[in-house]
DNA sequence: TGTCACAACTTGTATTGAGAGGTATTGTCC
DNA sequence: GGACAATACCTCTCAATACAAGTTGTGACA
């Protein structure tokens, strides 16, 4: 950390990575931390290269890279800003369904097969670390491509008060902006792919044969304190949707 | 020795043994010694020419082999490093074969199927981006954990000249490592999963039986100019294998 | 209380210099 | 042809220093 709000945190002089690298990596940290909320004003330039122990060209540099990545903005004569947020979903190393349907020009539609309310099984109450039997939203669906069933997405996050769940149209509803409208501060997600044989509940939904390939991905949303909000499971025929995800290297090696 | 911390060593002249071969093997010693940790940085080239008595040439030859060793990796203005442990493949969101192996405690190994050079079909030139029939390296290799087969790993790259590839050892070799101490800068990854049923030939491979459902990753490896570097086709046995991925929520730039 | 000048703060740009790795060319020797 | 050397030039990293320009705060004055 940069120790915004504490002590200084020399980098690591002795690394293959350069400093103004490191130097903007440990302020993306404390964005991605919380310690620099989307919009806020970051410590003017003097203050940082001091507690980094770096020139004022090193720092800009990194500063620099920052508004290149679009995770800084400056203001001249003002300071430098954490640049605002764009997207209520995850900005996506995995290709979200409607991603998917955006670049394939197709038109996404779900069939809703469960909406409603039920107190928590053990297992569903352990997995989003709340007590048995308290309420929560479960929602299925059909996802759709052009009107063909291509998953069955079957996901449940804690009962949500003071929102009319009845008045919302699920079938085009994002959960992402509906959490995210709830209070729920999204921050993670991990997820597990499998390959398994399509059952025979799965494959009347899908249209598919019994014992088909399919993807099955499983899902946890957490906050940004590391409570779980939101477990999906989404099951995909095998022969109509790809996952696809991409990634960039960060960094050579680390010190 | 090379006397980081004392006396010169100059190395045999006389000796069959290529000069490049003796300081690369005097590094090595030192790292082995303990005398610079994994992760420390050499010596400037400057320095290391003079104390071994050795061109810069040479020198660098030296280096480069460490690199593609896996033992140095070097940091364009900053200097060389002992490379650490870690690190060596993308460090990013979606868990690689060996993270899954240390994450469950099974060894990792490797039957290779194929390693030869050969010229690029129409399909492989095209998604390498270079001319039809010219020399491509293709390595196929079943992956195991603990010893039992998990995927088939099908890759190839455009053949590198420099390196002799017969004495690479591609049970254990990381492509990777091999890539970037040729030279290539690995910046960015994509990837497409699909559920497939197994057909004969990986069944066999596998030991599973044909028609199983099975986890299949295309992935695509560029460097930081864009240009494709490998390309990979991975399939693994959908009831001994899931892949994990993972990520976080970061600002982004406002659109 | 409002206005204005000035100082202080803050970002933006440029120059110079040193250290250090990266690439290329030419030539000699075995 | 491979090994090796000498030489030249390029590019990246990093720092110190100086000056320019925009913003904000403060004090003086009407």
């Amino acid at each position: 950390m940069i120790g915004i709000e504490g002590q200084p945190a020399p980098l690591q002089s002795d690394s293959p990575e350069p400093l103004w690298q490191q130097a903007a990596k440990a302020i993306t940290r404390e964005i991605a931390a919380g310690k620099l909320a989307s919009g806020s004003r970051l410590p003017p330039e003097r203050d940082l290269l001091t507690r980094l122990s770096i020139s004022r060209v090193t720092l800009r540099r990194a500063l620099q890279s920052l508004v290149t990545d679009g995770v800084l903005v400056s203001s001249h004569g003002r300071g430098w800003y954490v640049a605002t947020e764009a997207h209520q979903e995850f900005p996506q190393t995995l290709e979200s369904f409607s991603e998917t349907a955006a670049r394939l020009g197709l038109a996404p539609s779900s069939q809703v097969l469960r909406a409603e309310e039920a107190p928590a099984s053990l297992d569903e109450a352990e997995e989003l670390g709340i007590a048995p039997g308290g309420p929560i939203f479960h929602l299925d669906r059909i996802r759709m491509l052009d009107g063909v069933p291509v998953a069955v997405d079957m996901s449940f996050f804690p009962a949500i008060r003071g929102i009319d769940m009845s008045a919302i149209d699920f079938k085009t509803a994002s959960l992402f902006r509906l959490l995210t409208g709830a209070g729920f501060d999204l921050a993670r997600a991990e997820s597990t792919i499998e390959a398994h044989a399509a059952d025979k509940t799965l494959a009347r939904h899908l249209g598919i044969e019994q014992g088909m390939p399919i993807l099955a991905m499983r899902q946890l949303v957490e906050d940004s304190n590391g409570r779980p909000v939101m477990a999906s499971t989404i099951r995909y025929a095998g022969d109509r949707y790809r996952l696809r995800t991409s990634f960039s290297r960060t960094a050579k090696t680390g010190g």
